[in-house]
DNA sequence: GCGCCAAGCTATCGACCGATAGGCTAAGGA
DNA sequence: TCCTTAGCCTATCGGTCGATAGCTTGGCGC
């Protein structure tokens, strides 16, 4: 590991996204992992101690940067619409952005398993926040009273489905659908429809902000 | 099977359903199932042939019946909001109400299995039929100009979402979740917001239409 | 009452799984 | 130069997988 820096680990991270895409947690071997790297399959062990291990590192180079954008996004001054279309545009822009493919993290329930207790509780530390922003902007006046658990599993959704888009047919740039999703789910939730125009402007603004919190990991 | 009229068989799928949704296909054993069903692994296969069998059985009660739905949505007269709002609420209502625990079923990347390619053709047909509702919306002036994939996948990841949802913490009726998703996606949509009621009431006189189309399967 | 057969059972198969043990090799520091 | 050790290798483990073979049983039609 020391001695290329860890470029072999990165790669064994990079093609087992792939699989974990194609087939699923469950439907890849430690064996399918080795081959696409080209090596054996124990060798994988001298870079990862378990196969969970390799999944943790995965959901971890997704979940810490995005646990760190909706706290930013939580965190800045002025109206929720805005902060709300800023931080689903910078979402999306850097998941689409991520050296690995993230599509197969969250299909499969491995994230049950105890050995990702920890990825679980940051997963769902994300979610509470994202909660806790509808929430204020539907006490404010800002947003449409939906149930905000609601709100919160529509977004998910979207941006699970979106990213899986991105492995079927790459329609349009990362920031093309960035905005595509924030607009959509703006235009869904803002009380007044007129304030849209005024809200991406603003967006813009705070993009900047919530973008600087993730420091993208760099993977050759 | 048929001595008690398949209600083995349906014992089989309920609880096959439930643990895919609980542990995906891969993480399930056939083992798993028979313990849940009482009874010895291999007697599993005096019911279905193949452990894929089990999945494409409840996929089929899933996809069937939600392509009926889209096709009668497509077919009906008068403007797309009204039909698509009808659509989503009869579709969110009639996948909450299955007797199957639908969660599991489209997580995992089974799908992409060749002993599955017919239920996968299914989807890709009820995502063509959704997209050609939207493009037809769009096309009209009723719908905003979003990009056409982008909507029908925005849809597809509210509604797993949704259903995902349901075995966390079912807050709300079937009834009252399906009329949230179909709020939801048309004031995403909606060109202009002022005729979201009337979109509303329309829709009201089409569910009935839509929901007929779809049979469902009795199961004990 | 008797034969048929669906539907369960036990026993077992070969394949594959994740993981470990232990050896070889080459790069780097003393 | 020699020692350490990261990083690969081969060989192999016990466990579990989906699936098959073949036996037993009990309800039904005749």
């Amino acid at each position: 590991m020391t001695r290329g820096g860890g470029a072999t680990r990165d790669r064994i991270l990079v093609e087992a996204s792939r699989l974990f895409a194609e087939r699923g947690y469950h439907g890849t071997s430690t064996r399918d992992i080795a081959d696409k790297v080209g090596m054996r399959q124990p060798s994988i062990y001298s870079h990862f101690a378990t196969k969970h291990l390799i999944l943790a590192a995965l959901l971890d180079a997704d979940l810490v940067p995005a646990r760190a954008r909706v706290r930013a996004a939580l965190d800045l001054p002025g109206p929720v619409a805005a902060r709300l279309h800023a931080y689903l545009q910078v979402d999306v822009a850097a998941i689409l952005s991520l050296p690995y493919d993230v599509r197969g993290l969250y299909n499969d329930d491995v994230l049950r398993a105890p050995e990702l207790a920890e990825q679980a509780q940051r997963r769902a530390e994300i979610h509470d926040l994202t909660r806790e922003l509808i929430e204020t902007g539907i006490g404010g006046g800002e947003l449409v009273p939906f149930d905000t658990g609601f709100v919160q599993h529509a977004i998910t959704g979207l941006l699970l489905e979106v990213v899986r888009e991105r492995g079927a047919a790459p329609s349009g740039t990362p920031a093309a659908r960035a905005l595509d999703v924030a607009d959509f789910v703006l235009r869904a939730v803002l009380l007044d429809a007129r304030l849209l125009d005024d809200v991406r402007a603003r967006a813009a603004t705070l993009v900047p902000g919530i973008s600087t919190m993730a420091v993208p990991r760099p993977v050759g």
